[in-house]
DNA sequence: CCTGAACAATGACAACTGTACGTGACGGAT
DNA sequence: ATCCGTCACGTACAGTTGTCATTGTTCAGG
């Protein structure tokens, strides 16, 4: 894979829009922006022609619009930030920030119990480190 | 308290090893680096300078070399980080990174049950949404 | 006392980031 | 056919970030 340059916050923000959207103009994904977040829709143009040209995204002229759609996983962009995040905040170990996240943020009842849910499944499926 | 300009990565990097050290001339800060990370002696203290500026660490002149400390909790400012990668990767939700970190990041087995003892343990003793 | 090695502090700068302005093209109303 | 509002595009620009070169200062040896 092409090494890309690393995405900035801003532009996080768009993709990740993006990737709701699966496919947009400059304007749907302006107005896809969460309400308390105000952004200048040239702004957002801006982001999306830079992650273009970063190799994130791809544009297809579609009458006189450019209409973009993602070109990489958002798993793996995500990956990455969170990968890094770890490394300069927890010294790569994960379960801090796993702790950090279940005592400080506010997980709800419900969600710890899916978070369960989801560890039981895990140790149930992969015993072994695979891969 | 002051609101501070938001850390850069550098910054944090840097901001991380002083935490773990708890006090500590730019030398150690330096010396303190892992070992796979190359980093010149002067780019650190730019970055204490800047830390300093900032409000995060406080410089006392000891002999004639700047000692710096820290000012701030790491939680208050490793919290704030997180908060935002939240944000800005998972829509406010942090059980989407927890699922994220339980089934793409290496968490071991071990790992695993520990985690599974934090739920527990938050559960029993907060039953109710605190705050 | 003079000199230079060692180390600290400051200044500088290019690249990147966040944001927006000005310019031009299209389409409907006159 | 012309004018006007709407929309998109490229350009621009100031602030921040990552990095280092240069300058200043102290101490040990001659």
């Amino acid at each position: 894979m092409a090494r890309r340059p690393p995405l900035s916050k801003g532009e996080m923000e768009v993709a990740r829009v993006l990737w709701q959207l699966g496919q947009a103009t400059v304007r749907q994904v302006h107005e896809a922006f969460p309400p308390g977040r105000e952004i200048d829709f040239t702004t957002v143009q801006t982001y999306l022609r830079r992650l273009e040209t970063k190799g994130y995204v791809k544009a297809k002229l579609e009458g006189r619009t450019l209409v973009y759609a993602p070109r990489v996983e958002p798993r793996k962009v995500i990956g990455q930030a969170v990968d890094e995040l770890v490394d300069r905040l927890f010294g790569g170990e994960a379960l801090p920030l796993m702790q950090h996240l279940i005592e400080e943020g506010g997980i709800s009842d419900a969600e710890l119990a899916k978070l369960r849910k989801l560890i039981d499944r895990l140790e149930h499926e992969e015993p072994r480190d695979a891969h």
